[in-house]
DNA sequence: AAGTTCGTACAGTTTAAACTGTACAGAAAT
DNA sequence: ATTTCTGTACAGTTTAAACTGTACGAACTT
């Protein structure tokens, strides 16, 4: 095998990786760039730059100044400091799983407490209406909703506490 | 207070309660009108067909074809037959939380199951190369990723058993 | 201080998702 | 058999998400 061949492999490879992997970071709520760049950081064996991001993903530098943005404040990457080294650097960080689950568990509690509470809220606004078949139906079904809410936030809780064999 | 102000405090009611539960069913891969017209048959206290589900929410009957379509794909709606009528009607189906779960988790699994081969069958591939530095550390890195499908897969199976109280 | 370089804000473009209106096939009614 | 009605396929439009290129402030270099 010549070593074009070889590297090109590698290559191939490392783009199947990407394109399968950042399926699955898709499906918790990561757009396309967001999850490739996170792969992509998760492959690199050093930290990349803007620039090197931008020329491996062949995507703008503003895409990835974005997507790195967003990357930090989800805690699943960080930022590297080199001697002498002028440009910002990124890697993933170490503990894949931990810190993935964590960062999504927590950002979808948040979106369903929220939601949660405001149809508490609704609830009681109800509670100040006077009685009516229509009402009690309604009432009953928010209530029910509101379990719902709950059930959720219960489950996804242990997903929080869930150990990684 | 009048009577046109009961009924139109239960209108304002019922819209914001579709507001705020449609926002949460958004979140497992419902698009907007899916998840808006569920919960407008969940409060409805008896089956829509597709006029009035298009009255219901201001949308198209197109909209309502498709994504009736889509709910009872996913399980959690059923059709309803009345004697006499000759439109389809449809209900939310009871046991919400448990319909919900089910359907949901599948669909899941389902594609992280997907991902996981693939990354498999990546790792093979890799196999068949011969050795060097880089070899090793992406092997390594897909072996690692294989794990964390497998970790996602599990946690998620958990929820599939997962009682309400 | 002047000149570079870096990251990001912003406005504009492209691409994809959501939605609409029309037209039509199949079923029901007359 | 003809007409009426219902659900959906399809093509086209609107709306939102993703992305790009330019411009510029801040930080660094000379």
């Amino acid at each position: 095998m010549t070593m074009e061949n070889y590297t090109e492999q590698l290559t191939d490879i490392h783009n199947e990786v990407i394109s399968e992997f950042s399926k699955t970071l898709e499906m918790f709520a990561l757009n396309p760039s967001e999850s490739q760049l996170f792969v992509t950081l998760y492959l690199s064996n050093r930290p990349m730059n803007l620039d090197e991001m931008k020329e491996a993903l062949g995507k703008s530098k503003t895409a990835m100044s974005n997507a790195t943005r967003t990357l930090l404040d989800y805690n699943l990457i960080e930022r590297v400091w080199r001697k002498g080294e002028r440009k910002d650097l990124y890697k993933a960080k170490e503990d894949l799983y931990h810190k993935f689950m964590k960062t999504y568990v927590r950002r979808w509690l948040d979106a369903i407490e929220q939601q949660k509470n405001n149809l508490n809220f609704i609830e009681n606004k109800l509670r100040g209406l006077s009685n009516s078949e229509e009402r009690v139906f309604i009432e009953e079904k928010i209530h029910e909703a509101i379990l719902f809410h709950k059930s959720l936030e219960e489950v996804f809780e242990q997903l929080n506490h869930h150990e990684i064999e």
